[in-house]
DNA sequence: AAGTTCGACAACCGCGAGTCC
DNA sequence: AGGACTCGCGGTTGTCGAACT
């Protein structure tokens, strides 16, 4: 007997989510809160296997995820961390705060293999060091960075489990709270406009964690998944169906500091998806780990890498 | 202007790990 | 102990607009 499939198929609905469907979607999460996947499709009525609604949730109507726009040091870490961990986007998205795996794995197939391509033919014109060199780690070196990593991840979560709230880093301003992040993908396509209802979706979840002050008792699941915790009210419901993307500012640009600044609640769900740390990883001290690895190596040509204003290879 | 190719991203698929009974 | 089930991960495909011919 072979393994059965997550869900029955047949009926199911593929493709592209609407902006009904996500409503949907977003309504019985903020109800009952994610998990339990299996019984969304049948209680939300939506014609999606439970896998899509997971992934559609985690991926981007989750609060607390930026998309797009990712910023310098963003970029380095994730050619740090992948020439370090391989193509384990999970793991490699649990240093970066709010980056879905997705998201990141899209950026590095897209953008960074070929820039890194690029810059590997550069280098091999000259001599066989650089990139090529970085990327022949020694055993021994993997075996130290692996261990410094785990020893991290334990700190991290020593800190996280010590800590009152999951994440004392205060927010450095109202963005996080006001869910103003940059607009990131899809500005020039025909989507762009239902880009814009997805990530208002997930703003207005974060304006309601952030503004709700009482929380009714936690069932498991909602122990897990904090977003369980608020009601989509009508007022809310109508506002998704008619918000207009004019309001955002698309060319705000949020720094790494910013990024690492974001708020508790959305740490809440960041960790939600990315429970293997225990929570947000002191990234600053990651980095320079990182950073300080590369340069004891002489190998720091990748922090080097000439980028322009638009983090574009030069 | 129409057709083709390319690029970017959303979404799907299959598999493995973990959990529950 | 082991089968059923759920969830998460990584690879891959599909879709659509932009750029090019």
């Amino acid at each position: 007997m072979g393994r059965p499939p997550c869900c029955d198929k047949t009926g199911m609905k593929k493709g592209p989510w609407t902006p009904e469907e996500d409503i949907a979607l977003v309504a019985y999460i903020q109800q009952y809160g994610a998990g339990n996947w299996r019984a969304v499709p049948a209680n939300t009525g939506l014609s999606r296997c439970s896998k899509s609604c997971r992934l559609r949730w985690t991926n981007y109507l989750r609060p607390g995820i930026k998309r797009g726009n990712f910023a310098e040091n963003e970029e380095k870490m994730i050619i740090h961390l992948q020439a370090l961990l391989g193509n384990r986007w999970a793991a490699i998205a649990s240093y970066l705060p709010q980056r879905t795996d997705n998201d990141i794995k899209n950026y590095w197939n897209t953008h960074l293999r070929k820039k890194l391509k690029k810059l590997q033919t550069g280098l091999d014109g000259n001599m066989n060091d650089g990139l090529s060199g970085f990327q022949q780690i020694s055993k021994g070196q993997w075996e130290k960075r692996l261990q410094t990593d785990i020893h991290m991840a334990r700190q991290a979560l020593c800190d996280a489990l010590s800590l009152e709230k999951p994440n004392n880093i205060p927010l450095s301003d109202s963005k996080a709270s006001t869910g103003v992040y940059p607009n990131t993908t899809r500005s020039t396509q025909s989507s762009s406009t239902y880009a814009w209802s997805t990530e208002n979706v997930s703003r207005l979840l974060e304006g309601w964690m952030k503004t709700d002050p009482k929380r009714p008792p936690q069932t498991n699941s909602q122990a897990k998944n904090p977003c369980a915790t608020k009601m989509l009210s009508p007022e809310a419901l109508e506002s998704l169906l008619t918000f207009d993307s004019s309001t955002s500012d698309t060319s705000q640009s949020v720094s790494f500091e910013e990024t690492m600044n974001y708020g508790s609640d959305a740490a809440l769900f960041h960790a939600e998806s990315k429970p293997s740390l225990g929570g947000p990883v002191p990234l600053m001290m990651l980095e320079r780990w990182l950073f300080d690895e590369a340069v004891a190596q002489g190998q720091d040509e990748l922090m080097d890498i000439p980028l322009d204003e638009n983090n574009e290879l030069v």
